[in-house]
DNA sequence: TGATGCATGTAAGCCGTTACATGATTGT
DNA sequence: ACAATCATGTAACGGCTTACATGCATCA
């Protein structure tokens, strides 16, 4: 389980309350890390609990009030534990690869529609990416600062992540494609 | 949730026990789902109360008798709704995309090593997929069957899916290589 | 003798999803 | 007037993981 380590990289990049975890869970982060508000509220108790993270209650102006949380030295010991610990690569899980192969027992061409919306997803969530990249990664003071600065490394880091997306992205793009060609071989005018 | 649906799909292919579908969640099934034991017992005994699969005592010699299930009625009709129903284009979650944005709060070359096992381990994937697209899909009646009967779907289909799997394992160690260059330039002698 | 494979299970606990709940403010 | 955004929660249910448990057969 590693949503606790999500939230402590999310808090180390920069303070921020529940809510706002929950935002950027919606968009950075998500693009490997998905979680909502419920489990967020839940697991930062706990890590308030537990003396990982700190609150600070912020007043705000026209706004319900907000408790910003920051990480404190036990949570940034688990972190680097937690980073020192070999993981498993994970395994995949695919429903769209289980309703692929159990098309063979019912209707293959009724499965095209379907792949086809998730082949737009995956076209949108690239063309989000690249957005990204273009918008945080390639403005004209990209490398402009002095090398290998903390903050080179927070951001070459960050970078070389969405690029993992985007490849994630194009490769299942292509694979949707062959699916589409092979599926078609099997429609109804067969 | 599709295990279920695994399930049914995995014994629409083959009659088996428990302990053999375990088996092949190890291996075929596993390219895209995973599941122990200990959740495949479980499940399929809620899908006999249910009427999806259906129970055959099978004795053995020198073995523990076993539970043979097949697909009844119920279940073909189960899944085929469920292939029927959209399904949201699922999110990835990548601990190791987590490590990757902690280690720049950490010691970025103290992940190079972690990095290398997991290239290792998806190099070893490939390398399996592709033995078994050797083995069970460019053999020498490859295509020497009827065209477009049930059989050939159900090949073509399994097929198009480990084409799937081979193109994520190469897109990781591509992606792993990237990685792995992008942390070599955050090491200890910088 | 010990490890591995075949075969099937129980129990505990955490994780994740869905639904429900409140209440103010801002924009159309 | 209605929807969306900011902000924080509770409750219930089901899924998944880990550990524990049994017992026979085979092979080194």
């Amino acid at each position: 389980m590693a949503l606790e380590h999500a939230i402590l990289v999310s808090l180390l990049e920069k303070p921020g309350s529940g809510y706002e975890l929950a935002r950027r869970f919606e968009r950075s982060i998500g693009y490997f890390w998905t979680a909502t508000h419920q489990q967020i509220y839940r697991v930062l108790k706990r890590m308030e609990n537990d003396g990982w993270v700190e609150a600070r209650e912020v007043p705000q102006q026209r706004r319900p009030d907000k408790r910003e949380y920051s990480v404190a030295d036990l949570g940034r010991a688990a972190l680097s534990s937690w980073l020192h610990d070999p993981i498993e690569p994970e395994s995949v899980r695919h429903d769209l690869a289980v309703k692929i192969r159990g098309a063979a027992f019912d209707d293959p061409a009724a499965l095209i529609r379907e792949v086809e919306r998730h082949r737009q997803t995956h076209r949108d969530r690239l063309a989000h990416y690249l957005a990204g990249e273009e918008r945080d990664f390639t403005g004209p003071d990209a490398g402009a600062t002095a090398p290998d600065t903390p903050l080179d490394a927070e951001r070459e880091l960050q970078h070389v992540v969405l690029r993992g997306g985007i490849a994630y992205e194009r490769m299942m793009i292509g694979w949707l494609d062959d699916v589409l060609a092979t599926l078609a071989r099997f429609g109804p005018d067969h």
